[in-house]
DNA sequence: CATGAATGAGAATTCATTCAT
DNA sequence: CATGAATGAATTCTCATTCAT
């Protein structure tokens, strides 16, 4: 009778161990012996759960995208089914301050968008991610447009304005601390959105006079 | 009689040597015998201009802070005295493309601003740098605020949020590229910065009423 | 009701892995994780079954014996009683192309011939089979010498040449395929054979006149 | 006034450091440190001086390869105009025991033949080198067999087969020594070749006959 | 100023072997 | 018998930095 796998456990555990590291090393400096260390793991059983750190690295992204995907599926449940609220819910499962935020998966989301310039491994998934967002951004901003009787087409725009927002905001507030003051970031987001959506309306407007 | 110093020029060459190999490397991935080689020298004499690598990429960003600044002071004087016009300058120096923008010091800056995350000594004049471009982008909202006798007092939160997506502009345009379209990111944010001028406006407007 | 060992079958499978790794990759590159691969077992049972890696090594040079000592057998039992055709058989035994030969087996040994450069114990086993074939060759030599009514006495040092050209021929085979052409090595051998056999002859002869 | 440069005499060292160790261990069994503490250097400037532990490989190779035609430069100058004493120049060159014999360059050979098995590079090489000792080979035949007014044309395949037995010999010299007794080789290969000669040429009389 | 050889401290990865289950 | 997780030593290779010339 073998051993009972633990294997999912192990690696679970090595990802997190990267993530702790990474979070203020960067993926470079984070070598495979420090994330043994901080997992309390020998370097050998790390490769033999993981062909290579790449490969971790690869998990972190995913892991740390299922987080986010799962505050964001909470957040949405509990706005309820108005369209603003809705993309309120948006923003503040990727900025707002609370209980489930966490800062380290914001320093390696940060660390991994460097590495995305580099590793076209990397990129392909850190691309694919951002281009989820961008869909999912999108489409809360054309239900919301639309729910105004709005024309839907300056959606995408409008997202990819809102999600560039959104990274900027993560990359300052991981490597210049103070730039933005502190939980002040989903509150002017939803402003610039509002902003996007009522020059929008305005425009619409004055077109039509 | 001694040859004349060719350090200042010995040093540029350098740093453009960093600039060049890091711009697809990262920092870490860019050894000394790679700059010096983009930089047709030899490993020695970059020790002998520098004494760490570190002190290279200070350099580069303070090279690519002096570029920028060029960028933007051409901009202002084309742009004449409207303070909208000013403002626009601004984000056109940032994320204009055209024979002025640098995709290379973009993608460095990218790169720089990860190592920020690691390197106190490279977050400190990271953070210093957004902090001036903060400063001076606050100083443009402020000018187009009162030229329109309005309150200064938002103008810094929303220099954060817009200085917040010209760095996530530049995110995304380097590492997930056809994210935001290109060309669009100027325009884009150029709206941006109206809708909150506008909401700011309109709300400033009812509650006079 | 213990269950009936299968260890000899194991062990075999076991052997039959390292074969087919090892043609290709030589001993050293040939981990117990792919011999465990190639025989579809794990790496804990390739140690159930052997103590060592290079243990299975040694049970190959055995099984690679045994098999070559089926096809000098075979072919002796065709080639009948004439001392000439019963050299050739051997010869044939060795070289010739055809449904029994075995090109894994013959990289395998030439892998083997290099192991036996660096472990002592490989090469105990190594140098004892060439002994043996260097014994049978000889036994041939000498009944074709004496059947002719001559002395034997040459017959040692001609078995030893034509053994060299046998192992060379292995190694030129494997691993500088078209040196030699393909389907040549046996007649040239026989050739060779008889170019000593009849050399030694007119040498006789010339003493005895 | 830079240093002046001693690649060449380093990159020599290392040739030789990986010979000593190559000739006892295998070349995977050679570890670069083991190179290095063999030719009193750090592992690092190994690196410093070649690429890879199998650029070293390769530079062996080639020096093993000028060495031997060395020997047989000296040997052919030697031995006149007449073609047999050359063809025996060029056995003894490969062969011979004395002074100028180099048991571990001939360790070396049969285990870079074994790596030739499995990495393609070395294949590569080792075959060429096998091809122009091939043609040496039967240029030195066709003169024979031209200057006794017979058809060249057995050559090539002659050529073949005694290269063979060559690499054979190096074979059971190094991994079987006593196999072959030693100092007989070179002798052994002169009677093989004059057996096939003259097998050729009273085949050829009978068939004028 | 300039060269480039040299160092030494890591880096990721591999792997034979052990062993709890 | 069988599994496969775990270990620890070894491997190749990288690289910032130093320094004799």
């Amino acid at each position: 009778m073998p051993r009972p796998s633990n294997t999912a456990q192990r690696r679970q555990e090595i990802v997190l161990g990267l993530l702790r590291v990474m979070a203020t090393q960067g993926y470079e400096r984070t070598s495979v012996a420090r994330i043994a260390r901080a997992a309390d793991l020998t370097p050998g059983l790390i490769h033999y759960h993981f062909e290579t750190k790449q490969e971790i690295l690869l998990a972190l992204v995913e892991r740390i995208r299922q987080v986010l995907r799962g505050r964001l599926e909470r957040r949405l449940a509990r706005a309820g089914h108005g369209a603003r609220a809705r993309l309120f819910a948006y923003i503040d499962a990727h900025l707002a301050l609370g209980p489930d935020s966490d800062p380290e998966s914001m320093a390696c989301w940060v660390a991994i968008g460097a590495e995305a310039l580099r590793q076209p491994e990397v990129r392909k998934i850190y691309a694919e991610a951002l281009r989820q967002d961008l869909g999912v951004l999108e489409g809360l901003l054309r239900e919301l447009l639309s729910s105004e009787g709005r024309s839907t087409h300056p959606a995408r725009a409008m997202a990819a304005g809102l999600l560039a927002t959104i990274e900027g905001a993560y990359q300052l507030g991981c490597a210049a601390p103070g730039t933005i003051p502190r939980g002040s970031a989903a509150p002017m987001l939803k402003k610039m959105a509002e902003g996007l959506l009522e020059a929008q309306s305005r425009r619409a407007i004055s077109i039509k006079r």
